[in-house]
DNA sequence: TTTCACCTTTACGTAAACGTCAACATTGGA
DNA sequence: TCCAATGTTGACGTTTACGTAAAGGTGAAA
């Protein structure tokens, strides 16, 4: 006999820093499919990923369609046709794309980061060269 | 005489791709501070890249509020004192920490694209060599 | 002079992603 | 047996980032 670990809403709410209310809209989006015990919810361990993907989009600012969208897209290639395989060849291929302006513009961005936070250092030298003469 | 690049509304909203709504939308939210002709507004060089800027931000998902409080920071970065510095100092490091966990989430969505590609492309090939067969 | 093209302000509308009650079920302990 | 914790389904509220008219000013070209 085997056992599946499955999880309760609370349970991931707490892992992953997330509201029940939070779960549950993800759910009716369509973006984890949970069990039922009567009404309550359980989540197995598909259920536990898919959270974390979609939360780990929403750091990228993906929105909670084009997630669904990829999770459509994987549940898919087992099963479609060649067009449709090859449609799906090219969404992976766009949001390759997408990630590559990203990660682009996070190098931009260190980088201004980087100077600003040099200027602040530098300003900041004055300030206490100043304190120094001072005393 | 010296004369200084400046741009109409319609300039930026073309080059940068956005609607001049969005334009004017920035400003009341004081990320940008254009001059006026008239009541016409026109944009500086600086304008402009705070517009650029802006636009960077919201393709890593920064909220139009976060962006302006950079902008506020690198503003305040030379008048500042002792503690005021510190304190952004302080708030810079917080940004690179966001950023670099947003570099190690586009690590990872990567990687789960190349993987969904690899299935992708030998489910196709899988359905061509039937193809193959049966002609 | 009228017709464009382009600019303006004011203001209501909207989609996404939840927050926040309300009202109720169920279940394991004191 | 009763209560506290945890679960449920509505349903309305809220913030962000604009979209979308409506109503009008302005300067150049025809």
């Amino acid at each position: 006999m085997i056992t599946i670990k499955t999880y309760s809403i609370s349970e991931l709410s707490k892992e992953f820093g997330v509201t029940t209310r939070t779960i549950r809209f993800y759910e009716q989006q369509g973006l984890i499919n949970p069990g039922r015990n009567g009404q309550t919810r359980i989540y197995s361990e598909k259920d536990r990923v898919r959270l974390m993907l979609t939360l780990r989009g929403k750091r990228l600012g993906f929105s909670l369609a084009e997630t669904k969208e990829l999770f459509d897209l994987y549940d898919s290639t087992l099963e479609g046709d060649e067009k449709q395989l090859k449609l799906i060849l090219g969404i992976l291929d766009e949001k390759r794309q997408e990630l590559e302006q990203q990660l682009q513009d996070i190098i931009k961005v260190r980088q201004e980061l980087d100077s600003v936070t040099d200027r602040c250092q530098k300003a900041l030298e004055v300030v206490v060269n100043k304190k120094q003469k001072s005393a």
